[in-house]
DNA sequence: GCCAACGTTGGC
DNA sequence: GCCAACGTTGGC
């Protein structure tokens, strides 16, 4: 999940503490799909866009896609996460791009996409690189 | 600040 | 339904 640090960064995240917060403002048809494949307990990395460019930590969904309340027309949709965990060392999209085993991550392939699908053989890569 | 990529809008 | 014009995102 990507966020301009400047308007929502991991550090609010972890403020929002066990309560979570609200992922929205996604108005990408193909983000929306990927927000309502998630499940209560999934993980996902917290990757700060723009400023950093960097994946900086993790969260947890802890409540299923819903109507985005921001979204007049109704037809997108947010999830709550919680904050996890910050990385020890944050991954910059330079050394993603470094990894050949990581060259077909959507961070990658379709940088304008804010919500993106990771499989486990990557997730577990980038937690050895993030030292968790 | 620029621009490539790409999504959306609207005229036809 | 096509596509030109336009707007936005995000890396550089």
């Amino acid at each position: 999940m990507k966020s301009e640090p400047d308007v929502w960064s991991i550090d609010q995240q972890k403020k929002a503490g066990s309560k979570g917060a609200p992922w929205d403002g996604v108005r990408n048809y193909q983000a929306a799909k990927n927000l309502k494949t998630m499940k209560k307990g999934d993980q996902c990395f917290f990757y700060h866009s723009n400023i950093g460019k960097e994946i900086v930590g993790i969260v947890e969904v802890i409540k299923e896609a819903y109507v985005d309340k921001t979204d007049q027309s109704g037809r997108f949709v947010a999830v709550t996460v919680k904050f996890i965990r910050k990385l020890k060392r944050p991954i910059t999209l330079e050394n993603i791009k470094k990894n050949k085993e990581l060259s077909h991550l959507s961070l990658i392939k379709q940088s304008r996409l804010s919500v993106m699908p990771i499989d486990s053989k990557s997730w577990k890569i980038l937690n050895n690189m993030g030292k968790i």
